[in-house]
DNA sequence: ACAGTCTTCCAAAGCGCTTTGGCTTTGTTG
DNA sequence: CAACAAAGCCAAAGCGCTTTGGAAGACTGT
């Protein structure tokens, strides 16, 4: 059932149906009534295709998915899914996921911009002066950064969440407690976040007169393995830190192992804080000595991206507004005083 | 630059060029090399909008993907999309998500087999008559399972592994170790996977005069808390299982926390043999007590689905062909003889 | 009653590609 | 050399929708 048909069988052109159906003004409200009467009696839904050649509107949006031999995606872009399908269900939105050489990118954003294949892009994991990012911006396609870059001469649309402030009030809550010596296992940093949270950290520090040592600091990428690692470079050390705080969940798995091995305690000998973006599958409160966290769902961060996008592609939302949430410092079990 | 203006300037018409770059026989080699080189001199791309409008194609796979408040998505999902894009970005092929209420996929599955939004799709986490395959089989759109549904009067394409072989030997080597009461940590056992393992760990009992006794049996949802919840259920039974076989390594998290916990220990009081899907930020050699796994790398199928799914869109691969992959047992530390 | 203004609808022209059917031109054959 | 086939190319008709530029009829005010 095509739209030539069914204005045939409505004795009405085209041009009217079409209109009717997409809520023209121009079209008499009676007659929109047997359209859409008709229309939805018959099933009738116009072919995508078609209506894309013809706006050149799409009613998706893009994400380029950096892939590789090397290259794992992250866990978490599951919950971001999670909630991105959260809204998008419920608007028929879809996502295509262009599945792209994680050193060629840009690439793969021209052409899904050229081919008018998607109407907005995000873009996660931003790195400071992250070239997606300019290069989206040029291309003139709604889009939004999850995250933050940084040293552009222009402003761009993000959603971020304040990864300075979270690691800062972490810290603080350290110091507070009396610690010294704290360390940082953060994710990659060349990526934005990662280079908040130590900055949010050192700026506690600051604060206190104390600073984060060098050898105190571990940046990798966010797996178990990677957290036994530094956790047992960290705390083998001569002066060794007296309370961690971590870039993942995952990590902190790591970092529990690499304590219990060492035959320390959390939070006798460590007190440890990680970030939590908010899993179904592991909790926090569930680790042996139940962790505390700076908390933020990323699943309600893909809800909100999903929506700003839809917002901009219908011209609701515009300009370069950046939102920051703020981020929950949940404390349970693993922080205490520093030992003596 | 459209087709028209490269046909224009080439002094042909539009039929040709079209005939050259799609690799018709009924241009002359000549003329084809002209077309060629001036498409690629000025960068052109065929409008895939245009395209699909003409030919119904548009070179992209599909996924519903269930969503809802009270519903997570896997993060195994995350590594099978790693394979898929490890196939598809070197083949231009893009994967459409579709959003989709959990209880409603049917609908969305007629929408785009209708819309011709992809040109196949797959289907993961089936359970035995699994309405999705029957609807996608009539609908008669390419398409793959994942795994494995039952009791149809049809056959279809499906890539599995062998979960009921991989929990047979599990079992087997358990029983060999003088094990005699085996427990089962299962995933969701509407799901055939589960099945199939419980299948396989019975199959293995029975062959020795032995019996999982129903009580030793969980079906959960796969996180570190039901791991942990599930293995605190059996090991303070009376009759306590002295092994056990789970289905994931997020769910082995919570056993070995809760065996950790009992003031038990891994495998002096209980032997663990977990599945490993291959996750690169959780391996089961790094767990405290190295994790012995049934092994399968759920990346792999990823990319081999997405190199079928091509296959069957252009035609090389038809049937109902069935595909199961063997799965490797991996002993490590977590298993031993059953205690005295 | 007449010009002017809405209101409501329509015919037709795209959007950029593929594909059908046919027309030349060249080559082959008896 | 006429007859036929094959090779190489083209014009035009879709694919199914949106949108432009009117046109006809209904309504207004004078």
């Amino acid at each position: 059932m095509n739209l030539k048909q069914l204005a045939h069988m409505l004795a009405l052109s085209q041009t009217t149906v079409s209109r009717a159906l997409n809520g023209y003004p121009e079209v008499n409200e009676e007659t929109r009534g047997r359209v859409m009467d008709a229309a939805k009696r018959h099933g009738y839904r116009p072919n995508p295709s078609a209506r894309r050649l013809a706006t050149g509107k799409s009613g998706m949006i893009g994400y380029v998915l950096p892939t590789g031999a090397a290259v794992d995606i992250d866990p978490h872009f599951v919950e971001f899914l999670s909630g991105l399908g959260d809204y998008a269900r419920s608007h028929e939105l879809d996502l295509v996921l262009s599945p792209t050489d994680a050193d060629d990118q840009e690439t793969t954003y021209r052409r899904i911009v050229a081919n008018r294949q998607v109407d907005a892009v995000y873009i996660s994991s931003p790195r400071p002066q992250d070239s997606r990012v300019a290069l989206v911006n040029t291309l003139g396609i709604p889009f939004i950064v999850h995250g933050r870059s940084e040293g552009f001469d222009f402003d761009y649309p993000y959603l971020d969440i304040d990864n300075e402030g979270a690691f800062h009030e972490a810290a603080r809550l350290l110091v507070q407690l009396g610690h010294r010596r704290l360390a940082l296992i953060n994710g990659d940093d060349r990526e934005t976040f990662a280079i908040h949270r130590e900055r949010g950290l050192r700026r506690a520090l600051a604060a206190s007169g104390l600073a984060l040592e060098d050898r105190h600091v571990c940046s990798l990428v966010m797996t178990e393995e990677n957290g036994y690692r530094a956790a047992r470079r960290l705390l083998e050390q001569d002066g060794a830190p007296t309370a961690i705080a971590c870039s993942s969940l995952i990590m902190a798995l790591g970092v529990v192992r690499a304590v219990r091995d060492l035959g320390l305690s959390i939070p006798g000998d460590v007190s440890l804080i990680a970030h939590d973006d908010v899993f179904p599958w592991l909790k926090p409160e569930n680790f042996s000595v139940p962790l505390s966290t700076t908390r933020s769902s990323i699943r309600l961060a893909g809800a909100r991206i999903a929506e700003r996008l839809a917002a901009r592609i219908s011209g609701l939302e515009e300009g370069a507004r950046g939102e920051v949430w703020p981020v929950d410092l949940v404390v349970r079990g693993s922080v205490a005083g520093a030992p003596a």
